[in-house]
RNA sequence: GCGGGAGUAACUCAGUGGUAGAGUGCCACCUUGCCAAGGUGGACGUCGAGGGUUCGAAUCCCUUCUCCCGCUCCA
């Protein structure tokens, strides 16, 4: 059950929704998320158990919105790249499909990092009840090792709470020096004093908290049999790099994509679907020469942002951010540089949370497997090195630098989700979504307005004609019942962006109206130029 | 995981120890002449779950699950 705010947090969110940032009104998660379950977008997984944190599933018209995003995906990034655009030097975009599996060697998880940098422990504050990575605390200690019964002063560098502990280290017991928590021995443990904490010991001991879900592998389910789920899909992709290479002709520069499901057992999932322990991306691995990752890092960059424009995050919501230097994963830190993607979703406003992340992960995925596997994963490049005699190229071997363009899935759907939703006051049934037609699940509704008259006939098969054409793309809806209100209303809040309604002078002239979601105009078209329209509509 | 708040119908909520409620929505029929129109009828709750106190629990107590907020983490 998703519980509404309620008490203080109520008035808070009014207070919230009242605010303007920018110019535009924060919208109320809560009613994004009832709309949600009332129409059948998302539910919470395992709802009639109680439900299951971090875990989500989609109804019907989630389904085919979810399936409507990543297909536009498939298609604006494998099959006709960047909408055929060429790449930074000219060359056409070069793009191929993987599908790889969910579990994997688990030295591929070793070599990766994810075994070890998914499994950071944690120290909390009792006192203060912060939680710290354990490897990013230091301490400041008496200088030269000196005993003390002095308090060691903890604190994390980079912050505020450095200074002020260096200042009491220094009143304490003079010059004092950095050392990190993890060299204070536990028999000291209980002098040490957190940051911002006024008494000493409040730290807990380090526990770890593994990311990475575990199965068995087989039968006898051992410790020798531990594999875990993907934390994240990129991984398949570059230890299948070389067979790709291998067996599909490519030449770098270029990608392999794949969309799939990832997993990672998350402290808090919070924020509706935003941070599920279950979710799926939509993965490009871009290789190409050392030399010009730089300029295939800002093509990429750029690309996607403009991708993400064209489905409808157009506006403020929409923005790109550069990662400063210390927040870089540890794969990143050599590379030119990883850009977000971030939509301000209601539940940040006024900040903004990831949608998609572009990084320059330089050679450090192919180096570390071609390490750990012992496979040669160098490339030869004929088109590189000095120029022969006989006009060939001698060819170069090496490693190539990789931009990865790594999409949520998920918070795709959410954040369109979110953009579409819309509340308008002068409208009897308020709120609406407006959503890209090329992502809606329902793409249109043919009603009779009236039952009588032989508008209902003419409406059945106006719907199926159209269906037959169209309804591999999402729905076509067909509703007799109820007021005609009443019925746009539905396909309103469904956000399906077209209505057509076959009334009396269809049957005289053969034409239908066509209602537009966002407007509310109306416009009357032949009936036999409904399927083009449909067609020029989306795109198709 | 820690701290704070909350779970009653599909949705929004009322109900502070004595027979489980309202509005909206949904379904059926009638009506209909373009924006949740009207009429009639109908279905839907072991009050998040489990245990306890009590003659009697939605209501009091304990445990647990889930959601929201803060910390933390993160695609």
């Amino acid at each position: 059950m998703l519980a509404p705010l309620r008490g203080p947090e109520a008035r808070h969110a009014i207070t919230a929704e009242n605010l303007t940032m920018s110019n535009a009104p924060v919208k109320s998660m809560d009613k994004i998320m009832a709309l949600c379950k009332r129409r059948g977008f998302i539910f919470q997984a395992s709802d009639i158990y109680g439900g299951i944190n971090g875990f989500w599933d989609y109804g019907p018209l989630g389904a085919q919105l979810k399936r409507n995003l990543r297909e536009a995906w498939w298609q604006d990034v494998v099959m006709n790249p960047c909408g055929g655009r060429p790449g930074p030097g000219g060359e056409p975009v070069q793009i191929v499909p993987l599908d790889t599996c969910i579990i994997q060697h688990p030295k591929v998880w070793v070599a990766s990092g994810h075994t070890e940098t998914f499994n950071d422990p944690m120290v909390d504050c009792r006192e203060t009840k912060a939680r710290y990575r354990f490897d990013h605390v230091s301490v400041f200690v008496p200088a030269g090792g000196a005993e003390t019964d002095k308090p060691l002063f903890a604190f994390v560098p980079g912050t505020p709470s450095e200074a002020k502990q260096k200042k009491k280290a220094e009143k304490a017991f003079g010059q004092a020096d950095v050392v990190p928590l993890a060299s204070v021995p536990a028999e000291r443990w209980a002098r040490v004093l957190a940051p911002d904490a006024e008494k000493v010991g409040s730290l807990t001991e380090p526990r770890a908290f593994n990311l990475m879900f575990k199965t068995y592998v087989g039968a006898t389910a051992t410790e020798d049999d531990v594999a875990n789920l993907r934390p994240e899909t990129a991984q398949g992709i570059f230890v299948q790099f070389k067979n790709v290479v291998d067996s599909s002709r490519v030449k770098v520069p270029f990608g392999i994509a794949q969309t799939g499901k990832a997993f990672r057992n998350e402290v808090t999932p919070r924020n509706f679907t935003f941070r599920s322990r279950e979710f799926e991306q939509m993965e490009i691995e871009f290789f190409c020469p050392p030399d010009r990752a730089a300029e295939w890092y800002r093509f990429w960059r750029d690309a996607r942002v403009e991708w993400w424009k064209s489905l409808g995050l157009a506006g403020e919501n929409l923005r790109l951010r550069e990662q400063s230097k210390d927040e870089l994963a540890h794969y990143a830190k050599e590379g030119a540089g990883t850009s977000d993607i971030e939509y301000r979703f209601p539940f940040t406003a006024p900040d903004f949370g990831e949608i998609e992340g572009v990084a320059h992960r330089a050679d450090f995925d192919l180096a570390t497997h071609q390490r750990h596997s012992k496979a040669k994963l160098e490339y030869f490049d004929a088109e590189r090195g000095e120029l022969l005699p006989n006009g060939q190229r001698k060819g170069e071997r090496y490693l190539p630098h990789v931009i990865e363009p790594s999409a949520g899935l998920d918070r795709g759907v959410l954040a369109v989700l979110c953009e579409a939703f819309t509340e308008d006051p002068s409208r009897p049934s308020p709120e609406l979504l407006k959503l890209n037609p090329r992502l809606a699940p329902i793409k249109a509704g043919v009603f009779p307005l009236v039952n009588k008259d032989g508008m209902p006939e003419v409406a059945e098969k106006l719907y199926r004609d159209l269906a037959a054409k169209i309804a591999r793309h999402g729905f076509v809806e067909h509703d007799a019942k109820q007021a005609i209100g009443k019925r746009y209303a539905r396909m309103d809040e469904a956000g399906c962006p077209y209505c057509f309604t076959v009334d009396g002078d269809t049957l005289k002239d053969q034409t239908v109206t066509v209602r537009d979601r966002d407007t509310g105009h109306q416009e009357r078209i032949a009936i036999d130029r409904v399927v083009p329209y449909m067609v020029e509509k989306l795109g198709l």
